[in-house]
Parts: structure tokens; C-alpha cells; sequence
RNA sequence: GUGGCUGUAGUCAAGCGGUUAAGACAAUGGAUUGUGAUUCCAUCAUGCGCGGGUUCAAAUCCCGUCAGCCACC
């Protein structure tokens, strides 16, 4: 079955829509949050955990496979999905944020980047068509195109650069897809430069993608800024087409931009500030570290149905994040996990329903960030 | 009882005459947005067992005292 996105309702206040995107490995309902997986789990969380939580799509990383465990052992397993036994909807980020982010050495040229592996110091190379193919390797259902990434708060010529650079690997890795089955998305960039940004949304909408990311948000710029740029960037995208906001964010963040017309976000939130015993819920945010929840005997949220809120206290998982204890990782992670999904789903039955702008007003103005 | 060694923050511990007493752990806050997150940042001894003394200057030297440890009676 082919790649696919059909839009279900839209709101009548907002620009919010809900759909269902069509993937070789199944349908997703959006919006989505996709849970972050690098290495082929969402961290101290395992396959049982993300379907007993409803996680419909999970992201894998390109930069991080090529390197390990690369593609001599993803053909010989069959790909990724068999590799780590998941047989619900991958997408694969390309590592153009990997690239920009990490603090290696890297060169990167019209050709491509090249960079030290982080494993053994080797050179390695990512053209936008060598990069394509390991995504096909991979045998991810929603590839993204390789692109280059820059600070949101970078001068107006570097962003252009960046961009029309962008532009140039994304009708690159168009051209180098081989197996049309799976999707692969374009990156629209431009900082925060709105002639750049529409610059960017309609030469990428001119190659005709199956979807497009919102990308080079999240990375300097203003709470205020990145929202203006999500809504004004999700205006000058295709209606009938996917929109994926990368690398975002916050339970604010991911209401807000539902409200601008995003569909799809993946965001290390929900995992990594787990493990530092951050929690979040719809009665707010519980950093579990705190020494006053050392005897508290409340839940997270007495209002969440998660395997953990029903058996745990604040105390109990205060205790195991203080120990670092690796079960509190994971039923931390659980419970953040359980909750963007319980919100994910909950502005999905909300657009359906007609309702959402109400809804998203008062999460947005009570429920703490 | 005699001799020796040691006493620095909640813990371990640098310092061995000279400006505001390293560092680590713990503790208490904060950060974290396409995961190289068991990460990062901040705060944390007007004080060096206690009492005297020497000196321009003492955690550092001297005397006394208390406590702990070791050895020998």
C-alpha cells in the first residue's frame, strides 16, 4: 500500500486538522507524537511498554545506525524493523540535525558532509544520495530528506545559504529514492526569516512531497518566535499534506503548533526529562526530585489511568530517581510517554468533536509548561 | 600507664607560615526541544576538635587539653 494522508476534520477556530496517515506498516492517526528511539528502543522503554501506551509511529536515526550497527548488518537481519522486532510505522530522521548539533569535526560541502564517527574517530561521508540509500536499508516508512541546519538566531546570508543548500539535497535525495513505497519528506528551513521561510515552503512544495518538516525550530530562538514561525511556516505548506514540526517540544509547544496546522512532532522531552524525574500531566509538571515529594503519598496525577499513577507514589519515584535506580527511568518515561500520547489523542477527539479550540485555550492557560 | 599517629563541611579529602580554605560525593535549587543526557549549571566551612601562645601573618609552628586509632607495658 502506498504512502498516503487523508485529512479527517478540520477546526473551524484554529487551523487545526485531524487525519490518518497510511504507511506500509500500518495507519496513524493524527496529529501524532512520535517517541524518539536512536538506537532502535525508546529509551528504558520496550515494545510492550510503547503498544500497551498506543505509540503508533517511533523515530529512528540515521546518523546513529549508519555508525552502528550500519548496513552490512541491517541487510543481512532484513532491515530495521525485523532487526529490532517492531512492526509498527519507523520514520528516520537523516542526521541533518545530528550534523549541526553534535560537536565533532565535520566539512560540509555542495557534495555532502563529512564527519568522524563518534565510535573510532573515522571519516565518514553522507552524500543526500548515500544517504537515502541507508534510509532504504533501513527500511524506513517515512524518510527525511538530508538537510543543513542552522542556529534559528543565524544572520539572515547563512540562513539563505543553508536553505537554498537544502533545496538543492532535497531534489538530490528525490532523485536517489529508489523504493517509492515508503515516504520520504523535504525539510523546509529559513531560520527566522519569514521571505525565507515562504521561500523555502514553496520550493519544496514545487518537488512535489509526500509530506513536509518544519525544520530549524527549537534551536535558539524564542518561545514567541518559534510559534510565529511554526503558524506562519504551516500556512505556506499544501493543505493536503503532512506536517511534521521537528524536534518539538513541550506539552505548550505541541498544543500550540496543533493549533498552527502541524500534524506530526517527535520530541526527546517526554524521555529524557523523564529520566531526570520530570514528569508532566494535565495537572502540570512534577520534577520529582524536588525533597518534598520524598513522603509524598499523591500519584503524578491522580487523574492519569498509566500503570504507574495507579500503583506509585511521588515518594516511590522519588526515591528511584534518586538512585538513579534504572526502574524509575523507565516508569517515569512510561508515564510522560502515556501522557503526550493521552494528549496526542486528545486533540485528535477534540477536532473531531469540534471542540478543540476551547480545549487547547484552557490547557494552554492552566496547565503549567 | 607509656610511646606514636590522626583530628579540616553530612561523608571522603587537599592544604604543611602569607591574598577571599582545592576537589569529589551527598544535599538544595535550576536547566534540558529532529537523544553522543546515569548530562549540564548554580548554591553549599567568616571556618580547620577545644583552650592558650609565638609571629606583621597560624588549618599550618609551640604548650596544654579532649577524642579516636595503633603499639608496648
Amino acid at each position: 500500500m502506498a504512502f498516503s494522508f487523508q485529512v479527517g476534520f478540520k477546526d473551524k477556530n484554529t487551523d487545526a486538522r485531524c487525519g490518518i496517515l497510511t504507511t506500509q506498516h500500518g495507519e496513524i492517526k493524527t496529529p501524532v507524537f512520535m517517541s524518539v528511539g536512536t538506537f532502535g528502543a525508546v529509551r528504558a522503554l520496550d515494545h510492550i511498554d510503547l503498544e500497551s501506551i498506543g505509540v503508533q509511529i517511533i523515530l529512528g536515526n540515521t546518523y546513529h545506525l549508519y555508525l552502528r550497527p550500519g548496513a552490512e548488518t541491517l541487510k543481512r537481519r532484513g532491515g530495521y524493523h525485523k532487526l529490532i522486532h517492531w512492526d509498527r510505522p519507523i520514520l528516520t530522521d537523516s542526521g541533518g540535525f545530528q550534523i549541526f548539533s553534535l560537536p565533532h569535526q565535520r566539512v560540509i560541502t555542495e557534495d555532502g558532509v563529512e564527519f568522524r564517527s563518534y565510535l573510532d574517530q573515522a571519516l565518514r561521508f553522507f552524500s543526500p544520495e548515500s544517504n537515502i540509500e541507508f534510509q532504504e536499508v533501513i527500511g524506513s516508512d517515512i524518510m527525511m530528506v538530508l538537510d543543513v541546519c542552522v542556529p534559528s538566531t543565524s544572520s539572515r546570508d547563512i540562513a539563505a545559504r543553508a536553505m537554498e543548500r537544502t533545496h538543492r539535497w532535497a531534489l538530490r535525495c528525490k532523485k536517489a529514492q529508489k523504493n517509492h513505497a515508503n515516504a520520504l519528506f523535504g525539510i523546509v528551513q529559513g531560520a527566522i526569516y519569514e521571505d525565507l521561510r515562504t521561500e523555502s515552503a514553496q520550493a519544496l512544495t514545487e518537488l512535489d512531497f509526500p509530506g513536509y518538516a518544519i525544520g530549524g525550530l527549537a534551536v535558539g530562538e524564542t518561545d514567541d518566535e518559534r510559534e510565529h514561525f511554526t503558524h506562519f511556516t504551516a500556512s505556506k505548506l499544501p493543505a493536503n499534506k503532512p506536517r511534521y514540526l521537528m524536534g518539538v517540544g513541550t506539552p505548550h509547544d505541541l498544543v500550540r503548533s496543533v493549533r498552527a496546522g502541524v500534524d506530526m512532532f517527535d520530541c526527546i522531552i517526554p524521555t529524557n526529562h523523564a529520566r531526570q524525574g520530570v514528569a508532566y500531566a494535565f495537572s502540570g509538571k512534577v520534577k520529582l526530585r524536588r525533597a518534598a515529594y520524598a513522603v509524598s503519598d499523591e500519584p503524578v496525577d491522580s487523574s492519569c489511568a498509566c500503570f504507574v499513577c495507579q500503583r506509585y507514589s511521588r515518594a516511590y519515584l522519588h526515591q528511584l530517581i534518586k538512585c538513579d535506580e534504572p526502574t524509575g527511568w523507565r516508569l517515569v518515561s512510561f508515564h510522560n510517554t502515556w501522557f503526550y500520547e493521552r494528549l496526542m489523542e486528545r486533540c485528535r477527539s477534540e477536532i473531531a468533536g469540534g471542540t478543540f479550540d476551547r480545549f487547547s485555550r484552557e490547557f494552554l492557560s492552566t496547565v503549567e509548561d
